[in-house]
RNA sequence: GCCCGAGUAGCGCAAUGGUAGCGCAACCGACUUGUAAUCGGUAGGUUAGUGGGUUCGAAUCCCCUCUCGGGCUCCA
């Protein structure tokens, strides 16, 4: 929701004179919203230059844009929270008057992005809300008085281009969260530092996961043993239920000829995020931003007939893409990843069929890692397209058709297609909650007809295909990163690099402890033995700092009697005769099993 | 790319103008331990940059560059 909108409109909504909805949400909608025009109060008191943006209530809180003298600090905001102690504390009443735009002009006439807002509001008379000193354009409702606001915190303060425009000048944001009650408050803070906690650029270092190096480069990521592990895991699960699924896998270069990107259009249309060309004995090469064209080479290396279709090549390839910087982010948003893609190929009959086929695998394997709450988007034409109307609207059509028959809630994104063709996107929340696209169906009529890519009919006649690009974990690297948040680290038993650690009590016990690691290890179980003379207490805490599921301490009691004590990573011990651990082992990693099972 | 902040040993941090210190990790040694940190010792940094400046003196102040973090923009 672009935020200029909310007062634009604001004024539109109050000349009907409607505010009728309440309910809990809307009224601490209302006081955040009131809390960013207190907050304006206590910055305008301490700037009296200060020249206003806009304030709206977003999730858990607000913000407002100021355009100030001096950048602001993080060391402004405990003076800003302060005066705003203040306002409360006087307990002001928020005042509604209407007047007209006129008049509202001569009010705002220090206030150009104010004076802005106004001119664009349609309607003869807008509203102002007046609290103290402090004067604001806006719909409202606000609460009766500041007096009601209680529990507050401002959090960061930011850049924000005026009106979300880069051309437009870059105002100061300041964040804030507020709650009805202290309580709620606190517990969203804590609820901040949990996420935190669960952050998996921190996990990826602390479990020893990945990393990110400066002489390598920014969003180029190295995986370390362990995440390669789990990588591995993922890949060969993708694989093999690809296969399953009917797809062909397929590898295709890394580097390919600038004319190959020319004709796909890329070249053209997607530029800014290429390498620049590499010069090959006079040719110039790119290193290869997307699959696709390597995918429909391969499609169009001979002849095809209607009775080959659908064709779908699969490929875990990796792509190197130039992001600008500032905008990479851990392992979610990097410049080389590797997207678990296909290409579909088929007739345009069969494009609902295949739709509903790659959304029901997106939904299990969403399922088979844990995803349970994820959002999926249905997005429209955009304004700039490729093709024609009608095919757009027949295909908008097809992917709805897809989502009923799969009984899958979606929102519709209007205008956010591709503008070679409309999309589903998957989206899934990292730990604060931050929606990332995952699996994405987006249907293409660009690419057949710039490569010409044909099968023929069963009339004997040329026919372009339809063809679908797919991904259903997205990459890699992004759907390591929300793995990571949304386990915290403690990765079910058949994803975590190390399922079971073995603990011998005492150097005399590492015989038996051998014995037991060898038998897993021919049962394929990521198992070893903590060797090392250090205390007991000490490798328990930490194969727990680890989050290795299975912890067997095993000593003279368990050689003798050829059991095993099991610590969980939650904590949990029992004894097991070691048949009956490797029993519920085994169960538990081949039935992908969220808990530990014993 | 833009705004703000930060960068000190592998990690987490201290030292705010007087030539760097702590904890964990690492290494060595002792201990052989029953469910989340045994004890002792050793070594490790030209303070992001084989950048520039101010100063008698810079981790500390200023400029440039790089990287990271919070946002904005972008995201086929």
């Amino acid at each position: 929701m672009g935020g200029f909108c909310l007062v634009a409109f604001s004024a539109i909504v109050l000349s009907e004179g409607k505010q009728t909805e309440t309910g809990s949400n809307q009224n601490l909608e209302v006081l955040r919203h009131s809390a960013a025009h207190v907050m304006a109060e206590a910055v305008q008191a301490i700037f009296p230059d200060g020249r206003f943006g806009i304030g709206p209530a977003i999730k858990d809180g607000f913000y407002y844009d100021f355009d100030l003298p001096r950048s602001l600090t993080p060391d402004d905001l405990p003076l800003i929270e302060a005066k705003m102690r203040e306002i409360i504390a006087a307990g002001k009443p928020f005042l509604r008057r209407e007047v007209s735009k006129e008049e509202a002009r001569q009010i705002f006439a220090s206030q150009p992005y104010k004076l802005e807002l106004i001119s664009e509001i349609p309607d003869e008379v807008v509203s102002l809300y007046q609290q103290g000193d402090f004067v604001d354009l806006c719909r409202g409702p606000h609460v009766g008085s500041s007096g009601e606001i209680k529990a507050f915190k401002l959090l960061s303060v930011a850049g924000a281009y005026w009106r979300g425009d880069e051309r437009q000048p870059m105002l100061q944001r300041i964040y804030g969260v507020a709650f009805d009650t202290e309580e709620a408050l606190s517990e969203h803070l804590q609820k901040i530092e949990e996420a935190a906690r669960r952050d998996h650029r921190k996990l990826g270092r602390e479990l020893d996961l990945f990393s990110i190096s400066e002489e390598a480069g920014p969003g180029l990521v190295l995986w370390h043993p362990k995440g390669a592990v789990i990588r591995r895991l993922i890949e060969d699960f993708w694989k093999e239920e690809h296969i399953k699924r009917g797809y062909d896998i397929v590898y295709t270069p890394h580097l390919a000829k600038l004319d190959l990107w020319q004709t796909s259009g890329h070249w053209e249309l997607y530029r800014d995020y290429l390498y620049s060309p590499v010069d090959v004995e006079g040719q110039q090469y790119i290193i290869k931003p997307m699959n696709c064209p390597g995918h429909i080479l391969i499609y169009k290396s001979r002849l095809r007939s209607y009775q080959e279709l659908p064709l779908r090549y699969a490929e875990l390839g990796t792509v190197y893409r130039y992001e600008r910087s500032g905008v990479m982010f851990g392992l979610a948003r990097v410049r080389g990843f590797t997207q678990d893609d296909a290409h579909i190929f088929c007739s345009f009959d069969q494009l609902e069929d295949e739709v509903v086929g790659v959304l029901d695998l997106a939904r299990f394997m969403m399922n088979s890692f844990g995803f349970t709450s994820y959002q999926v988007m249905l997005s429209t034409r955009p304004e700039k397209y490729a093709g024609s109307l009608e095919v757009w609207e027949q295909a908008t059509g097809i992917l709805r058709q897809a989502l009923a028959r799969l009984e899958v809630d979606y929102d519709i994104d209007p205008g956010e297609g591709v503008f070679y063709g409309p999309k589903i996107d998957i989206k899934v929340e990292d730990a604060l909650g931050r929606g990332w696209q995952g699996p994405t169906i987006q249907v293409d009529f660009n690419l057949p007809q710039r490569f010409n890519v044909t099968y023929i009919g069963q009339d004997g006649k040329e026919h372009l295909v339809a063809m679908v690009h797919r991904t259903v974990l997205g990459s890699m690297e992004r759907f390591l990163a929300l793995l990571l948040e949304h386990y915290g680290g403690a990765f079910p038993v058949w994803l975590a690099p190390f399922q079971v650690i073995i603990i011998p009590v005492a150097d005399r016990h590492l015989d038996y402890a051998r014995r037991l690691e060898t038998e897993l290890k021919d049962e394929q179980v990521r198992v070893r033995v903590d060797a090392r003379s250090e205390r007991m207490n000490l490798k328990i805490r930490q194969a727990q700092l680890d989050k290795i599921p299975y912890m067997l301490v095993v000593g003279d009691k368990e050689a003798a009697e050829h059991t095993v004590s099991v610590r969980l990573r939650s904590g949990e011990q029992s004894s097991e005769s070691w048949d009956n651990f490797k029993e519920k082992l085994s169960l538990a990693i081949a039935s992908k099993a969220k808990d530990l099972g014993i």
